[in-house]
DNA sequence: ATGAGTGCAAAGACTTTGCACTATA
DNA sequence: TATAGTGCAAAGTCTTTGCACTCAT
């Protein structure tokens, strides 16, 4: 995670311990993840600091959250750094970004349609992915 | 809210006196609420019996959950009580709900395009609303 | 009358904050 | 060395649960 932690120093925070360590623990993870499932795996960092620092990263662009349909929050590295969308398989939880200019048009098309000034938006698919699909 | 205590009634729960206040109050908002607020509004009405009714009424469509973009919830009495969006203004809070049978296809397209079986999924847009926009 | 529903208070889960200490830039 | 960052523990939030009581059907 070379350029997430150049991405830090750039904007002006330290580089520390803890933050290469939640970083990393970041990076080996590949799937989405909640706070208790990362600090688990930090057990030497005290947990203000992993939310703390999960909050920053999000600030960055570097971890982006994952709301899930029930209401409950994962956390996920941005891959792309950009606007994107996610497909969550509520069989193994894997969550897949996808960016897609029809679906932004058309998101943006309701905007202007109501006289509305978008900002920003989100869209979530939840369903089974292919490999569960073809699993079960 | 007939149509609400009667679906109430078709599902086989009981209509209460509570549950009767909870539909009420929810009637006379006009805006997305919090259950905070909600409960204030009802001072003779235990909190737990405001969640557990909020909670109930979710799983009837007869309230949705409306995400912020900051990560907390509020609900709102569903309108349409069948599948929407939302546009959220970031200003007043005021929340509309809005279909869109292509924005539903695009969602669907990529689902079909990555091989994911689609249950369901959700759209938000934030941003200023009409009102917000010209007013300010 | 009988079991779904309620209120209360207590317990839980999750997240933030205060503060003295540490270590980066 | 000056100050951002950390760890710990305490304090908040917000939500659920246990249990005896009540009331709709």
């Amino acid at each position: 995670m070379t350029d997430s932690t150049e991405r830090l120093e750039d904007t002006g925070y330290r580089l520390t311990a803890p933050r290469r360590a939640v970083l990393d623990a970041i990076a080996s993870i590949n799937r989405p993840f909640t706070i208790e499932e990362l600090s688990e795996g930090l057990p030497n960092i005290g947990r203000a600091t992993v939310f703390r620092t999960v909050k920053l990263l999000q600030e960055l662009d570097i971890v982006c959250r994952v709301p899930l349909e029930d209401g409950s929050v994962r956390y996920e590295r941005s891959r792309s750094g950009r606007h994107h969308h996610h497909l969550i398989c509520s069989v193994c939880g894997s969550v897949t970004e996808f960016s897609d200019p029809s679906l932004d048009a058309a998101i943006e098309q309701n905007a202007t349609s109501a006289s509305f000034e978008l900002e920003s938006h989100s869209a979530e698919l939840y369903g089974r992915c292919d490999s569960c699909r073809t699993t079960s």
